[in-house]
DNA sequence: ATCATTTGTAAAGTTTTCTTTACATTTTGT
DNA sequence: ACAAAATGTAAAGAAAACTTTACAAATGAT
């Protein structure tokens, strides 16, 4: 699984503090989650790409080993 | 959050059985996920959204509470 | 160059997502 | 009515998704 957080906040130019905040969680998850270091849960997966106006499955991509 | 699993297994006329070989998980786990037990992991999500043809936001649906 | 802001890292603990095995109950088909 | 199929339940353990705190490093603005 890859993400596209950084490409998406790049595009609204919010912070990972500000996206954070619009979702409830720490600046810090927001950060394992664009470096991969682990995968958000659905709940917070749906809220993120609702941030970006987009399905979550053009925010979070699926990869062959997953 | 609440999904719409068995609505859509019921469309597409498949089984427990069947959606959990479709997306590699147990058919409790299937189930532990239609009986609302917890939420899938995004992953999952995404897998089982895809199976029905729709995107994660329509199977699975946020609610106030979330 | 300097300072403020933003991003990056780590660790430990908590909570949630799954797995398996086993059994029970209900539904469906004949 | 009966058998097969499908769904429902439970429990314990492993793995993953988060939290917090603290600090470091990088970037951006002046």
């Amino acid at each position: 699984m890859k993400n596209d957080l950084k490409v998406q906040r790049a595009i609204f130019n919010i912070t990972q503090e500000d996206l954070a905040n619009k979702v409830s969680v720490s600046r810090q998850t927001i950060h394992a989650i664009e470096s991969n270091k682990y995968i958000p849960s659905t709940t917070l997966a749906i809220k993120i790409a609702k941030v970006f106006g987009r399905g979550v499955e053009e925010i979070f991509i699926l990869e062959e080993s997953d």
